[in-house]
DNA sequence: TCTAACGTTGACGTTAACGTTATTATGTAG
DNA sequence: CTACATAATAACGTTAACGTCAACGTTAGA
């Protein structure tokens, strides 16, 4: 069974051991098996897992507490069935499901806004870079004009 | 001139008049003009720089430390335009257009790699979504075949 | 001119997201 | 078995980004 250390987990994602243990407590992560001792031991699902988490949080600028409820239906999709053993009342289940297809159309639709944004943000740069360029290009030819007049002259004297 | 009291810009741009003040504190936005009186001036400019400024934090996901920077910066390009005919040095002009044009690079390529990273995350969203259509739909035809039955179950009694 | 609504400056409060000890227990290389 | 690195818990500290409250001055409309 390949486990890791909370040292190792912590190279691995680039958190540190106060942020992993933090995740933990306020339920942003699975409680890891526990050694004898209680030396915390990971699977390689809490790393992929933490991946996870730091791309909605440096990507999407998720706050943690947003992330915790994109990762309760995120799990509940992929579904660890039988550590939650099946829902017996269909109807409860089906207006469960409705809610979580409103809750992602809506995510659906932020992220769509999101790109737009940045596509419009990459426009802008890329119109301030065409303008540099053009600086740049006039500049060296201005450049190259004096440098030819210095050597005909230099070539005069 | 047509000038904003602080209520105005707040309106504007959704931020709190807190808000607005603390972003003049922290040197994120130029301190507008004041009335006789003390009170605040603000001009068309100053709620454009906060749209950036929003923008930036929503859309980028930068801190308020790292706007401020990529607000300098911005303000020396679209600086450069008005300051270009003047400089009479072309050397030093060419390596900071150069230099500028490096950033800007960058600066794309990172904007590139965050949309990629957010398309990724849309597709699993979308995936996530399908799944959950078809639970619904299961689920809702199920429904459907129960209330027959019972509905037949009640002319037979 | 009066006054209600709005603005200003402190200054302290709050919340999220960790950092930083300190103390004590655990795991492991030799 | 021992020493020494590593881990755990607990608890207090910190920083960013504002919120809130108090006390007081300013503006604008009837």
């Amino acid at each position: 069974m390949s486990d890791y250390k909370i040292d190792d987990v912590a190279r691995e994602t680039g958190l540190t051991k106060r942020t992993i243990r933090y995740y933990e407590e306020i339920g942003l992560m699975p409680a890891p098996q526990r050694s004898e001792g209680g030396t915390r031991r990971y699977a390689r699902s809490h790393i992929e897992h933490l991946q996870r988490v730091i791309s909605a949080r440096d990507v999407l600028g998720f706050s943690l507490q947003e992330i915790q409820e994109y990762m309760a239906y995120a799990e509940e999709l992929t579904g660890q069935r039988e550590l939650y053993p099946q829902l017996s009342e269909p109807d409860l289940q089906l207006s469960k499901l409705q809610e979580m297809d409103g809750t992602l159309e809506l995510q659906l639709r932020k992220l769509d806004e999101k790109i737009g944004r940045i596509l419009l943000l990459k426009e802008e740069l890329e119109q301030f870079r065409k303008r540099v360029r053009g600086g740049i290009a006039r500049l060296e030819t201005e450049q190259a004009n004096r440098t030819k007049t210095d050597n005909m002259e230099g070539t005069e004297s």
